[in-house]
RNA sequence: GCCCGGAUGGCGGAAUCGGCAGACGCGGAGGCCUCAAAAGCCUUUACUCGAAAGGGUGUGUGGGUUCAAGUCCCACUCCGGGCACCA
């Protein structure tokens, strides 16, 4: 393409220039009203791909666009420069991860660079720095004081061929290794928690606060899963000292109850199995820990999806409804760690119990009635009670509270809640992660490391080979030390924290980066929290978006955060994925296409139109053979505005407010559908609204000639309605048409003349039985009747009247009438 | 299996409150400029019947509400994402 300037030495001209600048370096103390925007921070993979593109072109515009509307603008920049990828690089190199780490945070920022998104890089944080590590270690010690970190055993995925631990998403949906393809164990290791549990009903009631969208919050709520219900115990029915402890949502059911189901996992199993029936027992319950938990869960059959397995216990416990004698079995399908580890079941109204009935062949009561027609199947819905004795004829609703009453009088029962949320396990048994502040002393136990001996950094020195154990556990000068209590020899520990914990206050020490002694000064941090505007990817959905939650409300509970809000992001976006041949654009997928190749052709700007103008910034981007030649368009769009507005061959004419009225007209209305387009994160249309306008001016100026004032307004309000979308091109035309002033990013983001707003007459559409018919120009403030009336007395309009009658006239001045005949 | 999205021209998409379906762009077709090409500019482009004037049809499918439905309601199909036995 041939364009009308020189894009790669114009695009670093102005980098160079906000650089030096500092445009957008913010001061804690500006007296600006402020403004918070925030771009999730990357992982380090290496240079940018497009995705990056697409997230930080919508989070620089946010900034550009928010600084054009007076508000000092924090926009920080930095890493989440610890984790599993760089480690592995660096085992199977034989390296040490920071330097895969540090050559693409290098390579990375390079990227963001060229594709002009402006930061404060002052403020810039790396979660591997020692300064930052300090910070997150002394947030482990305050929340180990206060009780909100705890040690615990905890099962964990084990391969026995790497004989190492492995994330999640290290095992694959057959449940084996995806290095080594073994079949991945289940093994217990103590292992430290945040008890985020603690604050699970303030992580769902505060959701509903928050500007977010509604899938997330939905996202979110699932998983922290709140189910009210009742405990209670069933007696054991020849040993009545012996009670299991069960918990419901449907205590109303409880005249159904046809068996009973422990946990493998339970506690009281052994205790409760009878002789005869241990084998069995024994050999269900290997079973079940031997798997792991993937295949443990991942057998279907056609019917419910599941396969339940189970053994009788051997003994009986007491329906406490009715006292009848029902089987205690111990199945897979009852989980250890939710509610009391143990149920009552119900197969005719719960199908997983009715799965497990039919399987074992057990009795099954209705204690629903259920609406004729409905399946047979498990009836889960409302209903009046039968069989259900002294709760025969009252609803769900009311049998509920009916039988808890009960519960809580017979069987020391008692109204309980239940999350599906478990505490945040927190260890990670890795070498390139933020070293756990503790040592453990034979004499003192564990110990935490005394604030003033932190960070613990990992050593350099580390052979990283893959023998099994984390470096940090065999290198004898990092895990051998002395005890800050007694001075005895000690141990360090030789866990990492989970990289989530990292991210999970990044966002503050932005606001306070040089901070001494504490993570941030809250009142600094005040200043700009709550985050006003947070965008990244929908994968980070639940997680970091949980635990960033958790972080700030523990933070201030513990008093390292007094003052400052308890909900970090008020307005959450978050972006598409791009799709290349239907799958995410990533690097472990290796499908990336570089934005390098369209900064030397097309130029950032070029590029950065086309992620805004490609579709909804919410859905996600189908990278096909056609995208070439769409950021072409969007190179052709801003040439045309950069000709268009340093042409200086047009032709003058004097103002003419017939011609003249109407560009002004079309002017201010871009500047509102533009403004509330970028309000509403409908960006696509933002720019197609500009594209418009563009076409407009165009053509009139090429058509009628110029009239010069109305032709330097239109054109100072385009370049300042692009200057967040393509800043460089903006700023070059800004400089040719205002020499000496300020740079467009400088100017004030231009407001809508509601005068100009106005429309004096518009086109008024009549139908005829529903169908278009005519088109009449009429005043904005003609009236139904007149609109009426003016329909009526058209030719066209007559024509397909026929000379009927109408038998009804809808109209809806000015925009429309229908006549029904 | 459950939950959440989505389906509109050849393609990406627009239609903010139930009121002109297809803005804007890509691609296609034709033209201007040029020795020629590139670039640029102009016209045109949902489908269909028709020589034209003009008509008919049309927002995944089937029903419904309404003067009027892409938009609201009911049932379904397909696609994408999330969660996987949470008692």
């Amino acid at each position: 393409m041939a364009r009308p300037f020189d894009v790669r030495s114009v695009e670093a001209k102005w980098q160079e220039r906000w650089r030096l600048d500092g445009t957008y370096e913010v001061d804690n103390d500006d007296p600006r009203e402020r403004y918070y925007a925030l771009c999730m921070y990357p992982y380090p993979s290496g240079a940018a791909h497009q995705g990056h593109v697409r997230n930080y072109t919508f989070g620089d515009l946010v900034v550009r666009y928010q600084t054009m509307r007076g508000k000092a603008v924090l926009s920080p920049f930095g890493f989440d420069s610890f984790g599993l990828p760089a480690e592995n690089a660096a085992i199977k190199a034989g390296s040490h991860p920071r330097i895969f780490t540090e050559s693409r945070m290098a390579e990375l920022k390079q990227s963001v660079q060229r594709l002009g998104a402006v930061y404060d890089w002052r403020r810039e944080v790396m979660s591997h720095d020692p300064q930052y590590m300090k910070y997150s270690q002394l947030i482990f010690l305050a929340f180990l004081r206060a009780g909100l970190a705890y040690r615990a055993e905890a099962p964990v995925n084990w391969c026995p061929g790497c004989a190492t631990v492995l994330a999640n998403e290290q095992v694959l949906a057959d449940g084996t290794c995806e290095r080594s393809g073994d079949v991945v164990e289940r093994k217990n290791l103590e292992q430290w928690f945040f008890r985020i549990t603690d604050y699970a009903d303030e992580l769902l009631n505060d959701l509903d606060s928050l500007e977010w969208p509604e899938r997330v919050k939905t996202m979110q709520r699932n998983w922290i899963g709140r189910s009210e219900g009742v405990e209670f115990d069933l007696v054991v029915a020849d040993d009545p000292t012996m009670v299991l402890r069960v918990f419901t949502t449907r205590p109303d059911t409880g005249f159904g109850i046809t068996y009973a189901v422990v946990a493998p996992e339970h506690p009281m199993l052994d205790a409760l199995t009878t002789d005869e029936q241990r084998p069995a027992v024994e050999d269900l319950v290997a079973r079940a820990t031997s798997l792991s938990e993937v295949e443990r869960t991942s057998s279907s059959d056609s019917g419910t999806g599941l396969t339940k397995r189970g053994a009788f216990t051997g003994r009986y416990v007491l329906n406490p409804f009715t006292g009848e004698s029902v089987p205690l079995f111990v199945a897979d399908y009852v989980l250890g760690t939710y509610g009391t580890g143990a149920i009552m079941a119900v197969p005719g109204e719960d199908e997983r119990d009715l799965a497990f009935a039919r399987a074992y062949d057990l009795p099954v009561v209705h204690t629903v009635e259920r609406p004729e027609g409905t399946a047979d199947g498990a009836y889960a819905g409302d209903g009046s009670h039968i069989n259900s004795g002294f709760l025969d004829g009252l609803n769900v609703a009311d049998a509920k509270a009916a039988a808890t009453a009960f519960l809580v009088e017979r069987a020391r029962g008692r109204a309980t809640v239940n999350y599906r949320l478990r505490d945040w396990l927190v260890s990670r048994q890795r070498f390139w992660g933020c070293p756990i502040p503790v040592v453990y002393c034979d004499a003192c136990g564990m110990v935490p490391v005394p604030e003033d001996q932190l960070p613990i950094v990992a050593p350099d020195d580390v052979v990283m080979d893959r023998n099994g154990q984390s470096p940090l556990a065999t290198h004898a000068a990092f895990r051998d030390t002395t005890c800050p209590v007694c001075g005895g020899p000690a141990r360090r520990e030789a866990d990492t924290m989970d990289t989530f914990t990292d991210s999970s206050w990044y966002f503050l020490r932005y606001t306070d980066p040089f901070s001494e002694g504490r993570p941030f000064d809250p009142a600094q941090a005040a200043k700009w929290m709550p985050v006003d505007q947070y965008i990244g990817g929908i994968e980070h959905a639940i997680l970091h978006l949980l635990y960033a939650r958790f972080y700030l409300k523990a933070l201030v509970d513990i008093g390292l955060a007094p003052g400052l809000p308890r909900e970090p992001f008020t307005r959450l976006f978050t972006q598409g994925m791009i799709r290349l041949d239907g799958s995410k654009m990533s690097k472990s997928k290796g499908n990336l296409i570089a934005p390098e190749q369209y900064f030397d052709r097309v130029g950032a700007d070029a590029l950065r139109v086309f992620h805004l103008f490609v579709g909804p910034p919410g859905d996600d981007v189908d990278w096909t053979a056609q995208t070439e030649d769409v950021i072409e368009g969007c190179a052709r769009f801003l040439d045309r505005i950069y000709r268009l507005a340093t042409d200086a061959t047009l032709q003058v004419r004097p103002r003419d407010e017939s011609l003249d009225r109407p560009v002004e007209r079309a002017v201010h209305r871009t500047i509102k559908r533009v403004t509330t387009d970028l309000d509403r994160w409908s960006y696509n249309t933002a720019v197609a609204a500009v594209m418009e306008l563009l076409n407009t001016v165009s053509k009139w100026a090429h058509d009628d000639g110029v009239e010069p004032s109305v032709l330097a307004e239109a054109l100072d309000v385009m370049v300042r309605l692009v200057a967040p979308m393509a800043p460089h091109v903006s700023a070059e035309i800004w400089e040719i048409r205002h020499p000496g002033e300020p740079s467009v990013h400088a100017q004030p983001w231009p407001v809508a003349d509601p005068d100009l707003l106005v429309e004096e007459t518009l086109t008024m559409v009549v139908q005829v039985n529903g169908k278009v018919r005519a088109r009449l120009e009429v005043r904005a403030d003609i009236t139904d009747e007149a609109a009426s009336a003016a329909a009526m007395a058209d030719e066209t309009v007559r024509q397909y009247l026929a000379g009927a009658t109408p038998s009804r006239i809808v109209a809806r001045a000015p925009r429309l009438v229908n006549i029904i005949v």
